[in-house]
DNA sequence: GCACTATACATAACACTGCTATGTATAGTG
DNA sequence: CACTATACATAGCAGTGTTATGTATAGTGC
């Protein structure tokens, strides 16, 4: 019926886009499609404008986070493997702290909804995997457990890539999960062997 | 030697520039000077241009941050106050959500970057005075937990204030801080019904 | 008290932003 | 093979923050 879309376009558009904000350089329209051969109107076409080009931006983030999660091996602690979640995830934060910032930024509108629920269903899952092994209490909704360990890893992302704390300041990761953990009824001694063991996991979560 | 400044303009800036942010209108050079009788130029001579002001609106942030937590009354219990501190920075985040987002924003640079230092400093106080008064274990680092505190209180504001978390996801604070403060020594039951009061007392925090 | 000067502030133009109207070439379809 | 719907280029638009220029005025040395 008429010329079609050339989806190499659009992936080009992104990489480039995701590209110039690792390198901190200013994304305009006129300064993403420089150099490209393509002209502004592409950014139409394929993402209805600037705001469309940021929605699809946030949704290449929670993407890639999810590539990161995945990429962690599941083993028979699932404590350890629940502290090894939350590294991932604070290792994708620091990796690409622009992509992170933006995921978290005009108002949470993405293009598919979803793609933050299934991240924190990887670890609904696992906290699930932790109860059922009896390592939680019979009464722990994981929902809740895997909100909270979320806000610990987003609180620590959030406050180190803005600014206000150092790097190092992501080590606060294991007490606090070890705290979390221990409460929800884990034995203190094991879960801390298990999240320092998730912990020093953290290399192993980069593809 | 020449005129002088005239301090009101500039607060009178600041305070409409917050007002277009809490209503969500658009603060852009042009819109934020209309109607207030000076001309564009003024946010030259007191800001030096937008950057410049968005700078002294972060400051603004802090200081009302700063407010909200000295209206938070001292106790005898020192986790009560702890806990009351966490709801105060909860409910100045949420009532200013977009001043809070930009707290945050740009890379962190303030006017008076001991801002945010004084902030932390007040939990660090707390957490020494709990300590203290045998609470929590005598090797207790006290800005380790403060900021561990903050790393709490900010990521469930910033997950809330973002979007993919409800308002109602805040009272996941307790729980949370919590298995904080018993991690650090505090007696459970006790602790729970420290926080619990001092959660209590968050309409208290509002002037 | 007064000329002098440095400063606050207004006006207008600048380069840039995202966006849209218009025209053209081309890939798919009957 | 003619036709048409679509991708895409070009150019202009209103808006952004910034800066150059001019003017009036508040403070200071005499």
């Amino acid at each position: 019926m008429a010329r079609t879309k050339d989806p190499a376009v659009r992936a080009l558009l992104l990489e480039r886009a995701a590209h110039m904000l690792r390198t901190r350089a200013p994304v305009t329209l006129r300064t993403l499609v420089a150099g490209t051969g393509v002209s502004t109107m592409a950014v139409y076409t394929y993402f209805g404008g600037m705001d469309g080009l940021w929605r699809a931006l946030r949704q290449e983030g929670f993407s890639r986070l999810t590539a990161r999660l995945a990429a962690v091996d599941t083993t028979a602690d699932a404590v350890r493997d629940l502290a090894a979640l939350g590294a991932a995830y604070l290792v994708n934060a620091v990796e690409g702290p622009d992509l992170y910032r933006i995921m978290f930024d005009a108002g949470f509108d993405l293009e598919d909804p979803g793609a933050a629920d299934e991240t924190l269903h990887t670890l609904v899952r696992t906290v699930e995997r932790a109860t059922a092994d009896g390592r939680f209490a019979t009464g722990t909704d994981p929902l809740e457990l895997a909100t909270q360990s979320w806000a610990v890893g987003h609180g620590l992302a959030s406050l180190v890539t803005s600014g206000p704390l150092p790097p190092a300041a992501l080590g606060h990761g294991v007490p606090m999960l070890t705290a979390l953990f221990t409460a929800a009824g884990d034995e203190p001694d094991r879960c801390r062997d298990s999240v320092a063991q998730g912990w020093a996991g953290l290399r192993a979560a980069a593809p």
